[in-house]
DNA sequence: TAGAAACTACCAAACGTTTGGTAGGCCACA
DNA sequence: TGTGGCCTACCAAACGTTTGGTAGTTTCTA
C-alpha cells in the first residue's frame, strides 16, 4: 500500500509468487514453496509482508494498473472510435504479452482475495470494462459503427483479448502486435468478405 | 472413469463439489467442506470416490464433453462456414449458459490435476479449439470470409465464448440466445457500418 | 443376511503464522 | 576512536489447526 522504494529482496520475491502463483495457483503454493524460491526460511517471509494475501493483492493490483495505464489514454484521446479500438487492443495485448503471469493471476484468483479487496479489484475491473464499452458507445452513436449493444461487444472483445494470456506464446512466430492488428480486424470488419470493402 | 448408472449422492456430491470449486478454488476446498455440503462426515465421502481428485477429473470431462457433443455435429454438417461458426457460437454459449460453474472450474483447474491427466484433459480442448479453427479455414478456403488466420481468429472468437461464462448473469434481461446472436454479428460482420451490406 | 451407506477415531504431514534470538552494518555521541 | 543503540535481514523452532486419507465398526435397507 505505502510505497517504500524499491526493496531488491521484496521485488523478488514478488516475482517468485507471479510465477508461483500462475503455475500452481494461490492455495496450492505454499509459504514454504514462497522461501525456497528467494532463498530464505518460511518464517523470515513475514520480515517483508504481513501476510500470504499480502502478496497476491499487490500481484493483482499492480497487473490491474498497468491495463488501466496502457488504456486509459488511448480511451480519451480525441481519435474516431475505430482507430482508439483498434489502439485498445494492441495496447491491452501489449501488456499481456509482458506481464503474463500477472495478468493471469489476477483473472484466476480474485475469488482468493479477501472480500474487501475483491470489492476494490472488482471496482478497478469495471472502470476497465467501462473503457471498452465508452469506445463502442461513441462509434454507435457517431453513426460509425453499425447499431450494436455496447456492453456485450465489449465484453466480448475483452473477453478475446483476456484469453489471449492464456494461450500466447513469446517464442511463437507472431508477436503480440501481429496478433493485436488480426483481432482488431476481426472485430472491426468482420469474417466475412465483402466486395465493397477492402477489396479481396 | 467406468460408469456405473445413476447414483443420487454421487451426483449429489458432483453438484456440490462444482459449487464448491467454482466459488472457492479446488485447493481451498477441502473434503470437509464437501462432507458438510452433502451432509455426511468427512470420512463417509470415500465410500464414493477414491480421491478428492476423482471429483475435479469428473467435472472436467463432463464439461469438455458437453461442449464437444454440441459444436461436434454442429462443424461436422454442411451449412456454409459462416453458418455453422454461427450455430457453434451458439451451441457455446447454450452450454455455457446451462453449465457455467464447471465450464469455469474446467478453465481455471486445468493446473490442479495430475500431469497425466492434465495432458488428457488439453488433448480434447485442442480437439475443440480445432473445430473452431477449421470453420474458419473453410470460409477463407471457399472464399466466404475474408484472408485471416485460421487459427488466431479461432483463438479470439473461442477466448470471447469463454470469458462469456465469467460474467453471464441467467437472471439479466438478455438470454444466452441473445448473446450469441451479437457475438456471431460482431465476428461476421465486424462493427464498422458499411453502407453496402446489411444496409443500416 | 448380505451389501450399501454411514459412523467414529485416527494418522502423518503440511499449513500459515509467531516467537525469540543472532549477526552485521550504520550512526550519533563522547 | 571507541561504544552503545538501533536497524535490517535472517534463522530455527514451535504454535495450533487443518489437510487428504485410512481402518474398523455400526446401522440401514432390500
Amino acid at each position: 500500500m505505502a510505497e517504500a522504494g524499491i526493496r531488491p529482496k521484496h521485488e523478488e520475491l514478488l516475482a517468485a509468487a507471479v510465477r508461483l502463483f500462475r503455475q500452481k495457483g494461490y492455495h496450492d503454493t505454499s509459504m514454504q514453496d514462497l522461501a525456497e524460491a528467494v532463498g530464505i526460511q518460511r518464517g523470515s517471509l513475514y520480515h517483508y509482508i504481513e501476510a500470504k494475501e499480502d502478496l497476491l493483492w499487490d500481484i493483482m493490483d499492480r497487473a490491474m494498473r498497468r491495463l488501466l495505464d496502457a488504456v486509459e489514454p488511448v480511451a480519451a484521446s480525441s481519435a474516431p472510435a475505430s482507430e482508439k479500438l483498434r489502439r485498445a487492443v494492441q495496447a491491452h495485448l501489449a501488456v499481456a504479452a509482458e506481464h503474463r503471469d500477472e495478468l493471469v493471476v489476477l483473472h484466476v484468483e480474485l475469488k482468493s482475495l479477501s472480500a474487501r479487496r475483491r470489492e476494490r479489484m472488482l471496482a478497478l475491473r469495471d472502470r476497465y470494462e467501462g473503457l471498452f464499452r465508452g469506445m463502442v458507445e461513441e462509434g454507435v452513436r457517431t453513426g460509425e459503427f453499425r447499431a450494436a449493444d455496447p456492453k456485450t461487444v465489449g465484453l466480448a472483445i475483452l473477453g478475446a483479448c483476456n484469453w489471449f494470456t492464456t494461450w500466447f506464446r513469446p517464442e511463437g512466430p507472431l508477436s503480440a502486435a501481429d496478433f493485436a492488428r488480426a483481432f482488431a480486424d476481426l472485430f472491426l470488419e468482420g469474417l466475412v468478405r465483402s466486395p465493397q470493402r477492402q477489396g479481396g
